[in-house]
DNA sequence: GATATAGTTCGAAATGTATCGAACCGAAGC
DNA sequence: GCTTCGGTTCGATACATTTCGAACTATATC
């Protein structure tokens, strides 16, 4: 049925359903870390992948953005060939007050 | 030399030295935060290992403290044959202020 | 000294995670 | 139609984490 085409979507969880213990799990890694680094310093634009430098395999990094949306931390739409990524502000700072603040100073080191 | 016992000390980590990540993966595991969240709600008084809850061995436990205690979260005091925990309060508010607080807030489900 | 209590340490087993290359897919452009 | 570009999926491998029982240590109490 070459017709019908799959068309990839991705899955953005409720925040409800994310208990805290999970997004401090996709938090736990340096590299997940620096990426939503980048989207917070970014303020609200949506950053397309070549925007944010990582030294790791594509394969890798496809695996933590999946990660980062599993724990409702970040919203991903197509967009033609390239996929754009941004912060879910506004849920995140109503589910979980002050972290994104957190996220924001904690960096030294 | 019998005179010459070993006592257990533990060792705590400046908090300068811990980086946000390794908070975050201490936190990332439901039991800890369960620990974490007992802490929070005994108002800065030391509790006992009996105090608190956990339905899992003895040498898990230990396991867990130990971790919380390696990202600076919590400050372990032997007293006589039992040892007393407490938060690093004053020190996390400092080094990731928010934190606590978020902990406090970000639990349902 | 003997026993009980609180906690640590040591394997070992099971599970989870990070990482990659290779194969793949869809969209865009030639 | 063919190629390139951005990204996903599929093993496979290496490494880390969780968990436990058993053996151990130190303190306190009998």
């Amino acid at each position: 049925m070459a017709w019908l085409r799959d068309v990839k979507t991705y899955h953005h969880p409720a925040l409800r359903e994310v208990p805290l213990h999970s997004v401090m799990q996709a938090l736990s890694d340096p590299c997940r870390m620096a990426i939503v680094h980048e989207l917070l310093q970014a303020k609200g634009r949506k950053l397309a992948g070549n925007e944010i430098r990582l030294s790791i395999s594509k394969a890798t990094r496809s695996h933590h953005f999946e990660v980062l949306r599993a724990a409702g931390l970040i919203f991903t739409e197509m967009d033609g060939t390239k996929c754009m990524t941004s912060l879910r502000r506004a849920e995140l700072n109503q589910r979980f007050p002050g972290l994104l603040k957190l996220l924001g100073t904690g960096e030294r080191r």
